[in-house]
RNA sequence: CGGGGCGUGGCUCAGCCCGGUAGAGCGCACGGUUCGGGUCCGUGAGGUCGCCGGUUCAAAUCCGGCCGCCCCGACCA
């Protein structure tokens, strides 16, 4: 490719929306446009190395029994209504009617459609498994995108769906995905590890993330260096302090004037948080026979600890939680600030599984300015739920092993979920076993990203002037640039490169000097080429790392054979991060 | 959805407070110059000042409403 034919060109100046090194980067080297909030166009150059990232994820799923095919984005919502998802989803699912008025779904993932395929094609064993696989468009209406393409709300994503006749195929399936996944983002030369991850809006049993770590991340995750454990945040165990038994004391009110913080009610009444109870009033929206209905959620967990929402929803089975309003507070007989599980009114109580075991703890007294002394559960007052709902923060004792963990951000990459008959249930998806019964299909589905993943590498590999591309994923293997009276040259090196099987974008502007090296710096390709008249002079090409401060002059006539080596000594050094991967359920 | 910021040629921004002929740098076109780290000089094209309404003799500037974009939070595979 002829530089002076490029589409794109390269921006001097910092746009002004771009926070982060992959969105500055991406724009300003010419690889993506914003048309809308979270909503991009892909230039020639990224489209290059999207398309060798889809290659990869091709060969990887290919090569685990993947079978292709293309999916629509636009469904007939009547699938999503028979799995409830049309109610499930709220705003993030974009929705039309067609011409008739009937309803129509952009495709947010795609469940739905690969289940209606199954009943349609799958009737015996003898057609399972299979795995299939799409590159495609997905809409998520995300209330907030942001940081170029990690977050986006059009993006493309490449989602298999695995079909299995028990859990056991399944199995195996999840964990192929599990070592095809290391594989792709190891041949993308991303670093990133598995967590185990909250199943959302995807239903399931089983599932987890890939994690690139990075501050600009938005999740935050729970790693244990001792044991290896590693958790989303949103659902992140960790080993609760057995507080010592002691006797029920009697119930005692003390006056607490202006007391509304744990913090500031520990130190007046000279406790630990640790003894006192935390309310946080939740209001959680449910669904029963596809009516919607809100109600008051009163949430307790000790002082010293925080509310986990995610863990908190999945506990009551809540489609959705939001704080609760100070009207609402008082409606069910609580005062805020002051609010005890005593003698609530209509509220579902749910505690947190330490609760019970923490005896004679300090909560309010539902009265302005009065909190109670020795509080306990069972005796006081009754807990509709008692389950795991602290979060996991920073120091955090680790479930397996009890070491202290440390917390960290990500990106996520790619993830993988053990659907199990979810979907196969609601949609009928039978199959005829061998005894003759008819069996739910058993499914899996298993996405990642491309686009987030071009960012993910753009971050992880950049520097001062610019991208550093993995040669993997790079637009092009080499960049070819000529300096002024070394033209004629520089055609004939290009010509042979070219000819050689060697991708090269060849810069043939009529450039200074240093406009051509800071582009060749900021597009990031992994091998620079320099003709001049100085190199000629020595009846060479000076040849140069992206990543490497040194260059070399080679002769002239062994440039093809010389790039050619360099190209497979920087694929070979990528291909010896593709490693076997430890699987943990 | 809550909080904050911003909207002026393709990009980065000034002008707005204090109303009076729309500016700079970069980029782009043309001419010259230079040629191993964003050369230098000249000439030129390019803007409904986000949109709608109001105030005023007069609005980029003041007022109201709306829209869009960015950041933080809520939310989220």
């Amino acid at each position: 490719m002829r530089m002076s034919k490029l589409f794109s060109q390269t921006l001097r100046d910092r746009p002004s929306e771009a926070e982060i090194a992959s969105h500055e980067l991406l724009l300003r080297a010419g690889f993506i446009r914003q048309l809308a909030a979270g909503i991009f166009t892909v230039l020639p150059l990224a489209q290059r190395s999207v398309t060798k990232i889809e290659d990869i994820m091709r060969a990887e799923i290919n090569a685990i029994g993947g079978q292709e095919i293309t999916m629509p984005v636009v469904h007939p919502a009547d699938l999503w209504k028979e799995t409830n998802r049309w109610y499930q989803v709220g705003t993030e699912m974009g929705r039309f009617k067609d011409k008739a008025g009937r309803d129509m779904v952009l495709a947010m993932t795609h469940e739905e459609v690969v289940a209606d395929l199954v009943r349609n094609e799958i009737q015996s064993y003898r057609q399972l498994p299979q795995l299939i696989y799409h590159i495609q468009t997905k809409w998520r209406d995300d209330p907030r995108p942001r940081a170029g393409l990690i977050r986006v709300r059009e993006f493309t994503m490449k989602d298999s769906y695995s079909l299995d006749a028990d859990w056991d195929g399944l199995d195996k399936q999840y964990r192929n995905h599990y070592q095809a996944y290391f594989n792709i983002f190891h041949r993308c030369a991303l670093p990133v590890i598995a967590v185990k991850s909250d199943v959302g809006m995807m239903g399931g049993k089983l599932a987890h993330e890939f994690m690139y770590l990075t501050p600009v991340g938005e999740d935050t995750l729970l790693l244990c260096d001792s044991c290896g454990y590693a958790a989303n945040r949103q659902i992140a165990r960790f080993q609760k302090p057995k507080p010592e038994a002691e006797e029920l004391k009697p119930v005692e009110k003390v006056e607490t004037p202006e007391m509304k913080t744990i913090a500031g009610l520990a130190k007046f009444l000279n406790v630990p948080e640790s003894r006192t109870a935390k309310a946080v009033f939740m209001m959680g929206t449910f669904t029963r026979d596809k009516e919607e209905f809100e109600r008051f959620v009163f949430a307790i967990v000790r002082g010293d600890m925080d509310l986990n929402e995610t863990k908190l929803a999945n506990a009551i089975k809540a489609k959705e939680l939001r704080p609760a309003t100070e009207a609402e507070i008082i409606a069910v007989g609580a005062v805020p600030g002051y609010a005890s599980p005593v003698d609530i009114e209509g509220a579902l109580v749910v505690v947190d599984d330490l609760i019970p075991e923490s005896p004679n703890l300090v909560a309010g007294a539902n009265e302005e300015g009065y909190h109670l002394r020795n509080v306990n559960l069972g005796r006081d007052y009754e807990a509709d739920i008692v389950a795991d709902i602290a979060a996991a923060d920073e120091g955090a004792l680790c479930p397996e092993c009890g070491a202290e963990m440390a917390s960290s951000r990500g990106v996520e990459v790619g993830n993988i979920f053990k659907l199990g008959t979810r979907y196969s249930e609601d949609m009928g998806c039978t199959f005829l076993d061998q005894d003759g019964v008819a069996k739910f299909v058993v499914m899996g589905s298993y996405g990642i990203g491309s686009g987030r993943l071009l960012a993910a590498i753009a971050e992880e590999y950049n520097d001062e002037n610019g991208l550093i591309w993995p040669i993997t994923v790079a637009p092009y293997e080499v960049h070819l640039l000529d300096l002024k009276g070394a033209e004629d040259e520089a055609r004939r090196v290009y010509d042979e490169l070219v000819e050689a099987g060697i991708e090269v974008l060849f810069d043939d502007r009529p450039e200074s000097p240093g406009v051509k090296f800071a582009d060749a710096d900021l597009i990031g390709i992994p091998i620079r080429l320099t003709v001049s008249k100085r190199s000629l002079g020595e009846n060479s090409v000076e040849v140069k790392r992206r990543d490497m401060e040194k260059s070399e002059l080679v002769p002239v006539e062994e440039i093809a054979a010389h790039v050619r080596a360099l190209v497979n000594t920087l694929h070979s050094a990528i291909e010896k991060l593709v490693v076997e991967m430890p699987y943990e359920d």
